[in-house]
DNA sequence: CAGGCTCATTAGTTAGGCTAACGACTGTGA
DNA sequence: TCACAGTCGTTAGCCTAACTAATGAGCCTG
């Protein structure tokens, strides 16, 4: 198969669009529990970063520290988010997943990933090896 | 080029993250103007249509009536959408973008393309071709 | 060691989603 | 032919999630 020439600016508008309807649709994949989407992120970001501060939080996040301290104080009426004071510094605060957070948020993962595999597995091995490569090049214009 | 077998249950996660990271980018890229993502949405959808009732245009951007009455009624303000009676049918309204809408619309869909585009103009064109046959198939899933 | 800075939080606003309920209108069946 | 069940859009009221501005506690430097 000889690769067509694609124009970026004829490109750009189909993949977002693409993007963007399937995000919709794995979001409304919501599985069993009552996290927000919201929540549910800022708990992954946390749990990926190991322990962090608000402030870092936030910035990970893309939100302002306010809106964090929000989201951080329902994770932690649930109890999937542990605060304790800075070592040093008296100001700060150090967030971490707890034991049951990171339990919660594998049961998400799952529920979340299997929406998508299902419909993945109905496609023809040619397209789910375009979606591999694809994946990889989204990936790495994420990073960019 | 053979295809690799890919399994779905490994491939969905690398997708999803994917995904969600490139459309927090792409929304990131938020042009000048102050409609909402939301608004942007609807009346995107409203063009693309052509004319809409409320009722199809909530089911198409998958929101309950209510919530497209107050969309709607931000929209009108500005002056982008009107709102004309139905013709026969008393109790439907014939909603459609305006030229302003249709204009604030261009404006928006450039300035949030510009950022992939370039991006994309700096792969190869053979990844090009690969996104372009992923972005169909993208489509299709969220279809589904 | 005084003053300015940083951090987290609180207060208040706005957007956007939902359900429940309602009034206007349509269309059908007795 | 007309009573009534159903549809359409809207209003009311609630919740989440984001923002900015302001506040208070703690740090650090000149």
């Amino acid at each position: 198969m000889t690769a067509n020439r694609v124009p970026p600016a004829q490109l750009a508008p189909q993949l977002r669009d693409a993007i963007t309807r399937l995000n919709r649709r794995v979001r409304q994949a919501r599985p069993v529990g009552d996290l927000t989407v919201t929540q549910l992120s800022a708990l992954t970001s946390l749990r990926l970063a190991g322990a962090l501060t608000p402030r870092e939080l936030a910035d990970v996040e893309r939100v302002q520290p306010p809106t964090m301290t929000k989201i951080v104080a329902k994770l932690e009426e649930r109890g999937l988010v542990q605060r304790t004071p800075h070592p040093t510094d008296g100001r700060q605060v150090i967030l971490a997943a707890t034991e049951g957070g990171r339990a919660v948020l594998d049961q998400f993962e799952r529920a979340r990933n299997e929406w998508l595999a299902s419909r993945l597995a109905a496609l023809t091995e040619d397209e789910r090896d375009t979606l591999r490569r694809a994946a990889d090049i989204l990936q790495q214009l994420a990073r960019a």
